[in-house]
DNA sequence: GATGAATGAGCGTTCATTCAT
DNA sequence: TATGAATGAACGCTCATTCAT
């Protein structure tokens, strides 16, 4: 069966298999075989848009931040108005995720970007830069939380906006390895409490 | 019951050249052809005192964790006896390994229980467990900590010990995720001023 | 007969293309990739131009010998009038054609004829009779050259025309074939005072 | 199947099967999974001995070359005393091995130095200048007949021992790729009556 | 107990060729 | 006519693992 679909669909039909896949299964633990098969494309063709593996990778990095940016904090900052519920909501919205997909496979999924970070910052510091890049894409959300919380006065550490917004993304890093770690997704609900109760006691 | 091995320094030869090995270049990214030369042993005699490759990376979990309550926590609680000494310390002699290595390859290593856990939770069980009881090895320290600061009074939130020893090892592992996408040890002693700050304001 | 190509000059187009990778990369170290975009066409008009790889291969040794014949053999009988200078200018022209290539790229390209043949002939029969026929085109020249000085009495091997013919175009292989192995295009010289010397002594 | 022999026998089976393949069809036209299984090893076997598929090309150009020496030249030069006797038997020799393979297959190969040395020259300075080490093994029973036929003043050319010397090596080569790309064995035959011709008239 | 040698299965990647428009 | 897109088959090479001694 042959999809009709044309060039840039393709592409990101790659890209969001690939983005699936290496989430589950690790960028190494992925190969090309299932990744094709998976996108419902031919091996070759896979190469006709990727010169390699890790080019899918960076790409992969690449749109599930713009997936995360839209969904998780764009959303979280739609919905929710006061800077604690919009941090409650990030968290929240992760959680919902990885709780849907461990119910259905009793696997609790790490964080997409600190996996793939992990594994390939050794080997690959194109990868590395790109979730470093992924992470600066979150960082003006985490900004904007803590900026309000000091424009309400209700910050207790006596610390820079830039250092308390990289420690939320660290929080919710540990979050994520956490859950994976300990099979249990409510991990990244528990950091999303962690992050409110260490910004505000 | 007697193990099927005569000479266990070859085994733990290998382990540690396993630990050494998985902690730069991951779990998949490391092969039993580089092990096996590496702990200086032939291929075949690695399949000796291990069934598998998979086998060698739980072992080098477990030793990898024992030689870290050793040195970093022992070694911490030994030489200093405040509460937030001991914590700062526990950092810093993190640190100071990362650092060592760092200025000799450039290149910033992770954690090797968080980095091989991500990696391997999908696909192995038996590691990730083998990670989470690592963990619970650091627990009594960062537990007797957080008490004694209690006793001291000086805690700021009002949350159960185990929670906050919880939140210690998940900062720890933040610091070195940190540390490793972003290349720069400093990150893991950043880590330790921010767990003193998120205990005692 | 019709043929099933309305514009000659792309497939003409094609065929020069072709003739130029085959004699750099030779013929398997070239791709359809490769010499459809250095034509200036899409793949898969190459294949509206010829039914295979193979069958350009046949075009491109047809077109070459044309190439030659015209430049090589016609513009050195047109220069020069005696036999011998013929022999030499003969040499003399794929010599510059040569030492311009390996001016630019520092490396010797052989023979387009015997190269091709050699790839091929193993495995297939017709690219085999190409070249063959491709000789063919060469042997005027060459026996007119025998006839001359037979004519004028300077031959000193009591041997018939034909095959010194013959022995000058195999004469001419060895020479591009030794500048090609030893990365020296004076060896296509060298080659034409060696076939003066054979004829004339 | 498995075969029992030890290691330099293994070693020597694969280049001696590569030596016969490359020969027969081309290095490019032989891939590595004919060539372990003509071989009678597995493919990874191949490569416990050789890095890369050029590295077997690089040793097979060697052994060749040292056959050739024991077989074409030493044998030459036991069986015949006098020195175009020799230079025949050079020829001779050469032809029946490729008449022998002619009569089985009806195809006849050519040289397998100017045949690899042809084909990679371009990609592999490494191959290339193993075959000119090749021919530098042959040369010293070239030079030798040339040096008798000297002594004996029959050498009609006033030419150097060295270039006459390079000039049988050059002819044999012709005479091999006319074998091959006329398919008539004869050819080499016939090139070894020229070289007769060429140096004493 | 230790090893040199071997292997089946699979890796990421590339090939000549064809489809659909 | 010409092309952007796709493909089955094969490529050179590497993997974790096991055999035979």
């Amino acid at each position: 069966m042959v999809s009709i679909m044309s060039r840039p669909e393709t592409r990101i039909q790659i890209i969001d298999t690939a983005i699936d896949l290496f989430w589950n299964a690790s960028y190494r633990g992925t190969n090309m075989n299932d990744l094709s098969r998976a996108a419902g494309v031919n091996k070759a063709t896979v190469y006709q848009y990727f010169r390699s593996k890790e080019e899918i990778a960076l790409a992969a990095v690449v749109r599930a931040a713009e997936r995360t940016v839209a969904y998780v904090f764009v959303g979280a900052f739609e919905e929710k108005d006061s800077p604690l519920d919009r941090l409650r909501e990030i968290h929240r919205r992760i959680y919902e995720t990885h709780r849907t997909i461990f119910e259905e496979t009793a696997t609790c999924r790490g964080c997409p970007f600190v996996d793939i970070g992990t594994e390939l910052a050794g080997s690959s510091n194109d990868v590395r830069k790109a979730v470093l890049a992924a992470f600066a894409t979150f960082a003006p959300y985490y900004r904007q939380i803590v900026e309000e919380l000091k424009k309400q006065g209700r910050l207790i550490h006596d610390v820079g906006v830039e250092q308390l917004a990289r420690d939320l993304q660290d929080n919710m890093n540990a979050s994520m390895i956490a859950s994976k770690i300990e099979n249990r997704p409510e991990a990244i609900l528990e950091g999303g409490e962690r992050a409110v109760r260490y910004l505000t006691g």
